[in-house]
DNA sequence: GCCGTTTTCGGCCCGACTGTTTTCAGTCG
């Protein structure tokens, strides 16, 4: 049972008991105490008592229990209770856009519909119009968004809707009556998955930029528009927000529309411990208003430092802010190298020359070459003689270059023994070693564990990449226990990869954190195959800022002298 | 169901838009 199983359980409780009409601030207690187990970084089932249980936020008498009999025994009684309940199937109905609790409910009352397919067969029949409350419109409505739900169930990775994201941006930016812009929500905080885009601007004429943002070529359809408040549907099929608020409520505003949720709610409340009421307009002490045009000034407001974007996530970082411990998170020019590269010696696309320009036309000051070895056929991966030839090269090309060095390394693949792919003879020439699993990615936990722990007590490897191997919306991590890697990573002064390949993000921003506690130190590398994917690295920089990671954390800050004297 | 430097009871963040109403409930973020 581990922390999303048992915060999958809470979500699942909170849905049946909106469908029941129950006390909204219960809901929220359970929707609170899923949030923080999914992000609490140790395994609740490492026998924590009741008294542990409850230090955690949102987590009471009644959920500690609730959380000691999962794990104790599996299952929760309650729960099971309820999934046998008359409404428990209802829950499907809620992921249709637009259909809420209480509508539900009165369907599922009046025509005894309980499932997706039923809902659609009886709004095309014109049964719905005639319910209470509910008419034609709703009735297409809910046809619409079924249709919705239907298309795009899954979150986009952030690598394919950032760019898209920043060049409506820089579309609406050259409308004259908008001020300020920016994006907010997940995408903002950088999150790995994105829901939908939301932009924020601040104009005193609203109407104008709303009207601009809705006739924007990517628009497919809208599904409101108002003044203030648009949202539309992308020819891509992902749903954009837009606000408009007054530059004085601009801050407030995007603070608001930045979220988390859970953050602003948690801000919200030392508003009003102060007296103050907080909003998307601004503080407000009475009708007054005293803060609202920056960000810094609502933080100010509540006695807190400004706190960056990627960590407003309720995850700690307001108790940091009040001890004035928020970490320097790291930043891109922090970075100088890239210790995941390949080249056209295997499967990548440019040559090593033109790699080293681009990563020097990056800021960086030395590379990791890491071509393949020679078990994954498909990537040419290079046998011990092409590993003479290509030293060759390195050093020629090196020569050339002034002020940066190519790194002779490999990625070698981690035999499903735990044995490496290369011998030892062989990975000791080498000036870094890169470890990674590219096979039999189904071996049981303990198994997967053992081969990886294999990797990390080998003397030559310096990091583990991708350690979890999950393709982001494609493929889930493989199974591994992350708390023995990072101790078995600390125990040998092993080098842990945040590969900052879009759809790998892996460690993702927990692992992250975690390692952090540990002290387990992090390389974010861009594992590019092409110059062009030299820039992803911003990506890697986005999670490790997530997951709360300063410039000493991360080893491809250091200069090259220091980071080599790490190796080994 | 959680929580507490006014509280162990009575609060719990706050507002926009839609559709069906005629002042508001439902949904969403």
């Amino acid at each position: 049972m581990t922390n999303q199983d048992i915060a999958k359980i809470f979500y699942n409780i909170a849905e049946i008991l909106e469908i029941q009409g129950e006390n909204p601030f219960k809901i929220r207690a359970y929707i609170k105490a899923a949030q923080t187990v999914e992000s609490y970084t140790k395994e609740l089932s490492e026998a924590q008592d009741i008294e542990q249980l409850k230090e955690l936020p949102g987590i009471g008498e009644k959920i500690a229990l609730k959380i000691k009999e999962l794990v104790e025994t599996g299952k929760l009684e309650m729960y099971e209770r309820f999934k046998k309940s008359e409404v428990a199937p209802l829950i499907e109905l809620l992921q249709v856009p637009g259909l809420g609790p209480k509508h539900v409910k009165l369907i599922y009352d009046k025509l005894g519909i309980k499932t997706i397919d039923q809902l659609e067969k009886a709004a095309k029949g014109g049964k719905l119009r005639n319910l209470p409350g509910l008419g034609e419109k709703t009735e297409q409505n809910i046809l619409k968004g079924i249709d919705q739900e239907r298309r795009h169930k899954e979150r986009f990775p952030l690598g394919v809707i950032l760019p898209k994201a920043e060049s409506i941006v820089s579309q609406l930016k050259k409308v004259k009556e908008v001020k300020d812009i920016s994006l907010g929500g997940s995408l903002r905080r950088m999150k790995e998955t994105i829901g939908d885009v939301d932009i924020l601007v601040s104009s005193s004429k609203a109407k104008i930029v709303s009207d601009a943002f809705v006739k924007l070529p990517e628009v497919q359809n809208i599904l409101s528009e108002g003044i203030t408040k648009s949202s539309v549907m992308t020819k891509d099929d992902f749903q954009m927000d837009l606000r408009v608020v007054k530059p004085e409520s601009y801050g407030a505003a995007l603070h608001y529309f930045t979220g988390s949720k859970a953050h602003n709610i948690r801000i919200r409340s030392m508003g009003v411990d102060r007296g103050l009421k907080i909003n998307e307009y601004g503080v407000f002490k009475g009708k007054k208003s005293i803060a609202g045009k920056t960000e810094q000034e609502i933080f100010k407001s509540v006695g807190l430092p400004f706190i960056p974007p990627e960590i407003r996530e309720d995850w700690g970082e307001i108790e940091a802010a009040q001890k004035r411990k928020l970490p320097h998170l790291i930043e891109q020019k922090d970075l100088k190298g890239d210790l995941h590269i390949h080249s056209n010696w295997t499967d990548g696309r440019s040559s090593i020359e033109d790699m080293a320009l681009a990563a020097q036309k990056m800021g960086y000051l030395y590379m990791a070459l890491c071509d393949h070895s020679p078990t994954i056929g498909i990537t040419n991966g290079l046998t011990p003689e092409r590993i003479e030839k290509r030293k060759k090269e390195i050093d020629k090309v090196n020569k050339i270059l002034k002020g940066f060095v190519i790194l002779n390394g490999a990625e070698v693949d981690i035999r499903s023994n735990g044995k490496m792919d290369f011998e030892d003879d062989i990975l000791k020439e080498l000036d870094i070693v890169v470890a990674a699993v590219h096979t039999k990615f189904t071996q049981p936990k303990d198994e997967m564990t053992k081969r990886i722990i294999g990797a990390i007590e080998n003397p030559y490897v310096d990091i583990i990449a991708h350690p979890t191997g999950r393709l982001i919306g494609r493929r889930d991590p493989y199974e591994v226990d992350m708390d023995k890697l990072l101790d078995a990573a600390k125990a040998n002064h092993k080098i842990m990869e945040l590969n900052a390949y879009p759809d790998r993000l892996d460690l993702n921003d927990l692992h992250c954190r975690k390692a952090k506690e540990k002290g387990v130190k992090i390389a974010i590398s861009t594992d590019s195959h092409w110059t062009e994917h030299l820039s992803w690295i911003r990506y890697g920089i986005a999670t490790a800022r997530r997951g709360w990671l300063e410039p000493e954390d991360v080893v491809n800050t250091l200069p090259l002298e220091k980071l080599l004297k790490l190796f080994r």
